[in-house]
RNA sequence: GGCGCGUUGGUCAAGGGGUUAAGACGCCUCCCUUUCACGGAGGAAUCACGGGUUCGAUUCCCGUACGUGCUACCA
């Protein structure tokens, strides 16, 4: 018997990986950790009209951003292979007919039209949906309703069909769900699921539950939206391997957008990222922008997805994916849906920035700053920015505008905050300026602020007014850190060069 | 419509028979700074409703309402 923890995630590569994939990996892979077990990926792509080539490719390379380690088995094989459901279609045909053989399951020739049919005909108000279930099963075409020689016929001829589950008649399904407790189903209320496709592929009903024996899963965590199916895979366990052998479930709450569970429409629509990285629309060609693209620190994003629907009971709200594995239960996790805030995002990214080290930011803001056309060559100048800038960026593309300054001269200026204060003796007061600031030798912090003061003295000018000027002079406009410490930081040549600069473009 | 799941400020949420019902985001005011932030000090804002049980319910039970999910040869 195998008592280790195994999870699985079973991403579906039909799209790009969304913030509740990410989150229902994250909580798989924490609770993996935690528990020394394994954490399993199979890759599911039961519906081969909406499969994205390149997909599986794209899902590890957002988990590896994310700081998840995943088995990669299913890129390259392993123990469990093959992972997609496409190569593993004839041992789901085994499990199918095994059932059908058992009594379990039947045969399905009901054509869409039929199908259609039954629907449109049973269709009332009370009734909107019918369902394909024990009430009308024996009115349509199957190997239960019809005799065993036309069933024969039908099926020797190659006639199109399914495998259909037959749910009991009067049974009361119920299962202990690791976050919603004690659940349960009236099996006639449930419709007979079709379990394996007139083209040999398996629904995910049939998929989940012969991958989750075969690989040995112990553990399953999947969104909400499947609860509603549950009945359907503990009939197959019962059926199949028997319940003793089931996973323990847990049902993670939805993540909503504005409007309903969040969709990756949401994200174009209300202007924030729904897919961990860029993502293409293999059908429309569309760009969708990832968090990672639009500035996040993985960090940060593993943070907010993790205290999106669980918390630790304390106050903490900032945890590194260690203080996680080691903290994370699942027993906390909520049973409600939480509403994705994208402020409150932001917040968690800037708390990152924050956080982190120089060194652990230093080449991402180099990428950041390469990408809008700034060259790097002195390392140490970067260094000592993002240590000055890093407070008070929120993402990190933010860096560029809070640091371009550091390493070219400013293109434009504020004019508008400079035109009204500007006058003949602020110009005399920077020219002299300019001349005393060239002949200290030792050009720090503090010497520049005494120069400055003591010439704004000498000429009965506030201090404070001229302090804004070369702020704009210096920057182009007024944001950073103190001004000071800009021009300590740039140096004595090309702090005098952007006064010299600014003089003339404000005298004209 | 049926079935499932849920419901503490605008959002994320702690708490769980007796509390001034934490904290965070966002918002507002003030301080710091003659820049933008960071930071600091305050503020407005919540137990969906109705019945029980109880000396006492936000907390337990039952209804109702509302939200949300499923109701496909999608996952």
């Amino acid at each position: 018997m195998n008592s280790k923890v195994r999870v699985r995630f079973a991403p579906s590569p039909t799209g790009g990986l969304h913030l509740g994939g990410v989150r229902t990996v994250l909580y798989n892979y924490l609770f993996a950790r935690k528990h020394g077990g394994d954490f399993v990926v199979r890759i599911e792509d039961t519906d081969q009209t909406r499969y994205v080539e390149g997909a599986e490719k794209y899902i590890f390379e957002c988990l590896k951003w994310c700081g998840i380690e995943p088995d990669e088995s299913p890129l390259h094989g392993g123990e469990f292979a093959p992972y997609r459901q496409s190569e593993r279609k004839p041992i789901y045909r085994e499990y199918a007919e095994k059932l059908v053989n058992e009594g379990f399951a039947y045969y399905a020739f009901d054509t869409p039209e039929e199908l259609e049919k039954m629907r449109s005909e049973n269709k009332t108000t009370e009734n909107p949906s019918p369902q394909y279930d024990g009430k009308v099963r024996m009115q349509m075409k199957n190997s239960l309703s019809l005799p065993a020689d036309k069933v024969k016929k039908l099926l020797d001829e190659g006639t199109r069909h399914v495998i259909r589950i037959k749910m009991p008649a009067n049974e009361t399904i119920s299962f202990t769900d690791m976050i919603h407790h004690e659940v349960s189903f009236e099996s006639s209320l449930v419709d007979d699921k079709v379990l394996l496709k007139a083209d040999g592929m398996p629904t995910y009903h049939l998929a989940v539950v012969v991958d989750d024996y075969l690989m040995k899963i112990t553990h399953a965590f999947r969104g909400e939206e499947w609860l509603s199916s549950a009945p359907v895979h503990i009939m197959l366990w019962k059926y199949l391997f028997g319940l003793e052998k089931m996973p323990q479930w847990a049902h993670l709450p939805l993540i909503m957008g504005p409007s309903g569970k969040l969709s990756k429409r949401d994200g174009a629509k209300y202007g924030f990222p729904v897919f961990a990285m860029n993502w293409t629309d293999s059908k429309t060609n569309e760009l969708t922008e990832g968090f990672k693209e639009k500035g996040f620190l993985p960090e940060a994003f593993i943070n907010l997805l993790a205290v999106l629907g669980w918390n630790d009971g304390t106050e903490q709200e900032l945890f590194s994916m260690d203080e996680l594995i080691e903290k994370f239960s699942i027993e906390r996790v909520h049973k409600a849906g939480a509403k994705f805030d994208f402020e409150k995002a932001k917040w968690f990214n800037h708390e990152w920035i924050k956080k982190l080290k120089v060194n652990s930011l230093k080449f991402k803001v180099k990428d950041v700053l390469e990408a809008a056309g700034i060259q790097i060559a002195d390392e140490l100048l970067l260094e000592k920015v993002i240590e000055l800038v890093k407070d008070r960026c929120t993402l990190m593309s933010d860096f560029y505008e809070q640091g371009k300054f550091f390493f070219v001269s400013p293109a434009t200026y504020d004019e508008a905050s400079v035109k009204p204060k500007w006058d003949e003796a602020k110009k005399i007061y920077f020219e002299e300026l300019a001349v005393k600031l060239n002949t200290e030798l030792n050009f720090t912090v503090e010497n520049i602020e005494l120069i400055f003061k003591e010439l704004a003295i000498e000429k009965n000018i506030k201090p404070g007014e001229l302090q804004m000027l070369l702020r704009v002079m210096l920057v182009g406009s007024k944001i950073g850190p103190g001004v000071f410490v800009i021009a300590e930081t740039i140096g004595k040549e090309e702090t005098i060069r952007r006064i010299a600069k600014a003089i003339e473009f404000f005298s004209q």
